[in-house]
DNA sequence: CCTCAGGTACGATGCAAGTCATACCTGAGA
DNA sequence: TCTCAGGTATGACTTGCATCGTACCTGAGG
């Protein structure tokens, strides 16, 4: 089973005011952060990212990224997966996706930094 | 006169969220695109941007981008005067006024290239 | 069939934020 | 002094959005 694979703007149609909207609200963002930090984009479980929110919630914040064109939602019909659109972001947003992995390496820094 | 310059966050201080957050508005980032398509980075005044808001509101979107870090607000008593922290956003986000700036083209692009 | 866990759809709620009206301040110029 | 234009402070209104409760769907496993 190779699931649905759920994507909604096109690479070019990425609009930059959605995508900032998306990434103005913490949870979304910390979501962003943690893709970017991982080069391999690999495929994450919806919960593998301890948003302390409800499902409902986490279904909410996962539209938007995706209808943002961040993200791609897998549908396995029961279960479901995140994948980093990185090639479209990056054409689109050259640099964006640094920012966000800075950001990774920046909280890092604080917690074993002081 | 050289005008009462209004700085608020350091440039290691700034906030990525706040930042965002301040750029999720369209008529904040319509004037943050303005400012980083100018790579002289002149002075502005604040009614030079055409923002289809009254004045009370214009006090309030520059007063959220200066909280973020992003401009400078000189106070002249009568005027003001907005001036963008290339260095310091450089320094803290690389990359993010180049986004702002080829969103700049792009809109010009858009409006001659049909 | 059933149960269970993950996810979605719809509606309601509460808070943050954009907007404007009124009133007031500031400096320039008559 | 008065007038005028630009800017600010406060309060009220309205919209947007994050959040959750209830109900329902889906596939796995008993």
């Amino acid at each position: 089973m190779t699931g649905t694979h759920r994507t909604d703007p096109e690479a070019d149609a990425l609009e930059l005011g959605a995508v900032l909207r998306a990434l103005a609200d913490a949870h979304r963002r910390a979501v962003m952060v943690e893709l970017a930090a991982d080069r391999g984009d690999s495929e994450r479980g919806c919960n593998s990212f301890d948003l302390p929110v409800s499902k409902q919630t986490q279904t909410h914040h996962f539209r938007v990224l995706r209808e943002a064109g961040l993200i791609d939602e897998i549908d396995y019909g029961n279960r479901k997966g995140i994948r980093l659109r990185r090639a479209d972001v990056e054409k689109r947003f050259p640099g964006l996706l640094a920012l966000l992995e800075a950001e990774s390496a920046r909280q890092s820094g604080r917690a074993t930094g002081g």
